[in-house]
DNA sequence: AAGTGGTCTAGACCACCCC
DNA sequence: GGGTGGTCTAGACCACTTA
C-alpha cells in the first residue's frame, strides 16, 4: 500500500495562480482598481514574470481584468450584455440601434461575403462600416454588405456624407422577411482592433448575418465584438442582467 | 522633409509570423495534414519557439490548427456549424438533438444558477450533465439546472439511471412559453475540458439558456462550446454553411 | 524621465503519445 | 525510448502613457 497520491496530476502553476488571483479580486479589490505590476506580484508570488503573465491573460480573457501598455492592470467591470438580436426583425441602422456609421465605400466583396450574399465574386457592394458604443465605450465594429440589386431605388448623385443614409434608407423600404446569425470566436484584425481601442489579435466574438428580403439574401453583416468587456445575448425574452461573472454559473458536476 | 516612414508601425514579429503561416496553411497544405513540430518551425523562421508558439496558439484560437500534446499539430477541417437555437421553441432533450446524458444529481445550485432561477439560494435542484456530440467529436458539455418544483409529478423511485430520463419527461409535460440565451467567451474548467477532450483553460463559448414555462423560469442551462472547433448558429432561416473561415469574410474597410 | 504592459530570447524540464 | 506539445525560468529590450 502506497500513500494516497493526492497530486498524480499537479495543476501547473499558472492555473493555480489564476485560481488564487480570481479570489483575491472578489474579496479584496474593487471594479476599476488598479493592481500591482507585474514585475512586483511575480516576485510576490514566487513566480517569473511570463507565468504570471499566463493566469493575467487568462483572467483578461474571461473578462475579469483589464490591462492597458503604459498604465496598468485594474479590476474589470462585470461583462455588458449586448443584444445582437432578433428581438425584433428589423433592419440594420433603423431605429435607434446605438450603431454609428464611420464610412461607406462601393467595392468589390472579398469571396467569402460574396458566397454569402449568392453574388458574383468580382460584384461591387456597398460596404458600410459601422461603430457600435455603449456606456461611452465601442464594443463592436461591423462591416455592412449591401449589393446594388437590393437598392435598385438609390440616387447617384451620393457624396461620402449622403452615401450610407441613403442605402440604409433604400434598405429599408424592402419588407423583412427574416434572419439568421452564427457566432465564432475570431481575434482582431488591426483596423477592428483600432476601433475596438485593443490591440490587434484581441479575442473578438464574430457575428455573421444575413437578411431576407423577396427571397433572397438582401444584405449581409460581419460584426467582431469585444470579447473581454461583452455577453451577447439573444431570444425573445428579452436580454436580462445576472449578477456575477459567467465563472460562477458553473460548478463541477 | 523626411523620408516617408513606412514602418513606423513595426508590428511584432510573431504577427507576422501568423499571416505567413495562415498563408501558407491555404496554399501548401490539406485538411488534417501534420506540421513541422515547434523546434522545426522556430528554426526554419529564425525565431525562438516561444515566439513561434504565439503565432500558433492565435492560429489555434481561430481554429486553423489543431495541436494535441505527444502526438503533433494538424491542420484544422473548417469549423462545425452548430445550430444553438432557437430554430423551434422546444425543450432540451426533446426529439433527437444529438445531447447524451451522462449524470444527475439533485443537489444545492450555485449562486448565480439560484439567480438565474429564481430559487432560493440553497435550494437543491436537479442537475443533468450532458454531452452534445457532432461527427464523432464532443462539441459540448452541458449543465440543465431543473427546480423540483417544475417538475412536480416525478416518483419518489428514482435510480441513476432514471433519474435524468423522468426529469426531462415531466419537463416536457409543460408549455414553452419562451427562451432566452446569451453567449461569452470563457476557458474551460477542469471537468468540462475533460469531456470536450481537451485541457483545461481552453477557450469555450459559453451559452446560458432559460426556459420559460407558466409564466416563471423553468429551467436554465449553462453549455460550454469549444470555440476553436465550433461556429453557433441562431436564427429563423436555418443554419448556413460557409465555405471558408471567418477570416475571409472580414477585409479592411 | 519613470513606470507600465508587450515582445522576444535561449535555454530547461515535464506530461503525454506512440512505437 | 524518442518525439511531441505544455510549462517555466531569468533575463533583455521596446512601445506606450503619465507626470
Amino acid at each position: 500500500m502506497g500513500t494516497t497520491q493526492l497530486e498524480s496530476v499537479p495543476e501547473p502553476k499558472y492555473w493555480h495562480l489564476k485560481t488564487v488571483l480570481n479570489d483575491a479580486l472578489d474579496s479584496e479589490f474593487e471594479v476599476g482598481e488598479i493592481l500591482p505590476n507585474e514585475r512586483d506580484l511575480a516576485a510576490r508570488f514566487g513566480v517569473a514574470r511570463a507565468t504570471l503573465r499566463q493566469a493575467l491573460e487568462q483572467l483578461e480573457l474571461e473578462g475579469r481584468l483589464q490591462r492597458r501598455r503604459g498604465v496598468g492592470t485594474t479590476v474589470a467591470p462585470p461583462r455588458m450584455g449586448v443584444s445582437v438580436g432578433p428581438s425584433a426583425n428589423t433592419w440594420p441602422g433603423a431605429g435607434i440601434d446605438a450603431w454609428e456609421t464611420v464610412g461607406c465605400v462601393e467595392a468589390a466583396a472579398p469571396a467569402a461575403i460574396a458566397a454569402l450574399l449568392g453574388t458574383a465574386p468580382d460584384q461591387a457592394v456597398h460596404t458600410i462600416r459601422r461603430v457600435r458604443v455603449m456606456r461611452g465605450q465601442p464594443v463592436a465594429a461591423e462591416l455592412l454588405y449591401v449589393p446594388p440589386a437590393s437598392v435598385p431605388g438609390l440616387p447617384g448623385d451620393l457624396t461620402p456624407a449622403t452615401h450610407a443614409p441613403a442605402v440604409l434608407r433604400e434598405l429599408h423600404t424592402l419588407e423583412l422577411e427574416g434572419e439568421d446569425r452564427s457566432v465564432e470566436l475570431g481575434s482582431a484584425r488591426a483596423d477592428d482592433a483600432k476601433q475596438l481601442d485593443r490591440l490587434p489579435g484581441a479575442p473578438v466574438l464574430v457575428v455573421t448575418a444575413r437578411y431576407y428580403a423577396a427571397g433572397r439574401v438582401a444584405a449581409a453583416s460581419v460584426s467582431t465584438y469585444r470579447a473581454d468587456t461583452c455577453r451577447l445575448t439573444f431570444g425573445d425574452a428579452g436580454a436580462f442582467e445576472v449578477t456575477h461573472h459567467q465563472q460562477d454559473t458553473r460548478q463541477a458536476s
